[in-house]
DNA sequence: ATTCTTGCGTACCGTACGGTACGGTTCCGT
DNA sequence: ACGGAACCGTACCGTACGGTACGCAAGAAT
């Protein structure tokens, strides 16, 4: 792969740098912080550019996530045979990365500017979030899950339902109090290996930690 | 209990007519709606007078906070002795209030605001809304399960995780999507019955439901 | 060289907000 | 009956935002 390639088809580079500010912007001062003035001083543009290229302030801030969003790309080259034991190594990625992802400053910025945007009948900023932002996470998840089960590793009816169940085992309330300001976990990776372990309890077709400490990390 | 005593001892019955008129406007019109004009206008009152109760807009929210938060109450005589059932029916109405509640218009308006408000270091109103609005729901789950832990019927080592594993396997992601503004779930009881049936099975003493199902509400 | 495009910098406009000041009214204590 | 406190309605002020208009410089095309 070209290293400069450039995939995103929605803007030219000088949009994307401008781009890159008012993230920046969003992230240091939150929502009151990012200014059509603000922005066009901090990326050395105008006003009236910001208006050419975005429409107004709703079209900046669908660009912001859709920019944002087409930076994160999960790598799915999992055509590896399954065992068990790659299954809950991959389990415990995706969680570390899931955890990592929602308590990114970017992503906490974003979705505290969707959500305080957000009214009753839902904006378009969170119907955009959600579906750029959750898309690649989802479709990996539930790619690895469902490789898990035609593996013959996992049992449940509803993919849905499996994949709602591990994600709430490994964020639970974390990814709210966050967004509220509360500080994020002190151990990932400490998580993660927890909500895999009662996920694959619930979900495994193996007898599992349950009963039996795993030899890995004692606490 | 007489039936207009008021438990609420920080603000004037007048008062608290004003900050439900501002609970009002924030339901209906999002942030942008709760004004100091409009909240007047709305309220039959001066300017002046919410500046002298509430200091300034940042302790009018606080207010309102607080105001809505007096109004949750949570039952917690639980007096009974507990067996198997009684802890399943009894944790199954835990998760069915949880889950109203989080989809509560004033529920879902007031974590709006407080995050929209939030920065990276984390506002004043975030953690009063952390603290006044999940105190009371902690409590009773946390009385709850230790309840259980004591009868014999559960079985964990952190009783604060296993809350945590119970908050998740109700919640997963659905606080945000619909603090982001998707539609809440169809059926709360089932998820309840579910997200229960799961707790139970990681963390119950008793052979539970994940490999015969359930005799009542056969899906 | 001349034109045309692009975009920067700045000035500007209307609006609406948070917060303050003031006159008039109601009500309560004495 | 009188005085003062509480409070309503409105007008007002400074500010800062979103959005627009204009003048000018730099680069490409012809």
């Amino acid at each position: 792969m070209r290293p400069d390639a450039n995939d995103m088809p929605e803007f030219t580079p000088r949009q994307n740098a401008v781009l890159e500010q008012a993230l920046r912007l969003l992230v240091e001062g939150g929502e009151k912080a990012l200014t059509t003035s603000g922005l066009a001083r901090a990326a050395n543009c105008s006003k009236e550019s910001l208006y050419k290229w975005f429409g107004d302030r709703e079209g900046l801030l669908s660009a912001m996530i859709a920019h944002q969003a087409a930076k994160v790309r999960t790598h799915e080259r999992s055509g590896e045979r399954l065992t068990a034991d790659l299954l809950r190594e991959h389990l415990e990625l995706f969680a570390r990365d899931l955890l990592e992802v929602l308590a990114g400053d970017v992503s906490l910025a974003l979705n505290r500017l969707s959500i305080g945007q957000s009214g009753p009948g839902g904006s378009k900023l969170g119907k955009l979030l959600l579906e750029h932002g959750r898309r690649q996470i989802d479709r990996r998840a539930m790619a690895l899950i469902d490789q898990g089960k035609r593996a013959g590793l996992l049992r449940f009816e509803n993919a849905d339902a499996a994949y709602h169940t591990l994600y709430g085992l490994i964020v639970s309330d974390l990814h709210v109090r966050m967004l509220l300001g509360e500080p994020g976990l002190r151990d990932n990776a400490r998580q993660a290996e927890r909500a895999v372990d009662a996920f694959l309890t619930l979900h495994g077709t193996q007898k599992q930690s349950a009963d039996a400490p795993r030899v890995s990390a004692g606490r």
